[in-house]
DNA sequence: GTGACGTTCACCCATATGGGTGAATATAGG
DNA sequence: CCTATATTCACCCATATGGGTGAACGTCAC
C-alpha cells in the first residue's frame, strides 16, 4: 500500500530494465516511427508493444504526435540526464576505490624494494 | 515461454529502479555494513532488505563476506559503468539533436539578418 | 457510407516484486 | 549446554509486468 510516491527517476530506470524497450529506443535514435513500424521490427504483438510504448512515455523517453490515425514517436533522451547523474555520482566513488587501490599497491611496492 | 534470457544488464537497471535500493547503495558509499545495520535505517523488516540486498548482489553491485554470523556488504560499482556506458550513448545522439537545432536555429538568425 | 487501417481498451494468464510473518539455521558467548 | 543474535527460508498477500486475444474507436480512402 502506501503512496509508492513514484518518482520520476523510477520510471527512468524501470523503463530501461527491458531489453524490449531499450530496443525500441534504439530503433528510434535512427528515425522516427509509428508504433505499427516499431511493432513489425519485433517478434511479439503490436498490443505489447503499445504497452512498453506507454512505460516509455510514462518514463519521459518518448515524445508522441498524433497526426490523423498515426501516432508518430520521436526519442526524448532528456529524462536520461537524471539518471546519468545519478550513476555518475557512484562512477566517482568507485574509480576513489581504484585510485586508492593503486595507490596502496605502489606504495607496497615502494616498501618492497 | 520464454527464457528470458536476463541480461546482466536487465539485472543492473532493475537493481536500481528501487529508491530502498539506491539507498542502500548511497549508505554502503559511507560505510560498509552489515544488513542488520542496512535494515536499522529503514521503515521495513529485516526480511524486505534482506530481499532488496540479494537483488542487489544478483546485479552484481554487492559484495557479501561472511564472517562468523554478519554477513559484511560493501559497494561495488563497477557494473554501474555497463549502464553509463549503454546511457552515454544516448547522450551524445541527445547533444547532437540539441546541437542541430542550435545550429539551425543560429543559421535562422543569421538569414533573418 | 463502407471497408480497411492504426491504436488503444478490456480482459486473461503466468510470473516477479515489494511488503509482511513465523520458523529454521548458524554462530557467538556465557 | 543453553541462550541470544544474525540471516535466511518458506510461506501469505496485493500489485505490477510481460505476453496474449478480441473488441472498440477513429480516421483515411474509395
Amino acid at each position: 500500500m502506501g503512496e509508492r510516491h513514484e518518482s520520476h527517476l523510477d520510471h527512468v530506470f524501470n523503463a530501461l530494465c527491458d531489453p524490449t524497450r531499450r530496443a525500441i529506443l534504439a530503433r528510434l535514435t535512427d528515425a522516427d516511427a509509428r508504433v505499427t513500424d516499431i511493432a513489425g521490427d519485433f517478434p511479439i504483438s503490436l498490443n505489447s508493444i503499445s504497452k512498453h510504448i506507454r512505460m516509455l512515455e510514462r518514463a519521459g523517453l518518448l515524445r508522441r504526435s498524433i497526426v490523423g490515425r498515426d501516432h508518430m514517436l520521436s526519442l526524448n533522451a532528456g529524462p536520461l540526464s537524471e539518471a546519468q547523474a545519478w550513476i555518475e555520482n557512484y562512477r566517482r566513488f568507485w574509480e576513489g576505490r581504484l585510485a586508492a587501490l593503486d595507490a596502496y599497491v605502489t606504495r607496497k611496492n615502494r616498501n618492497r624494494r
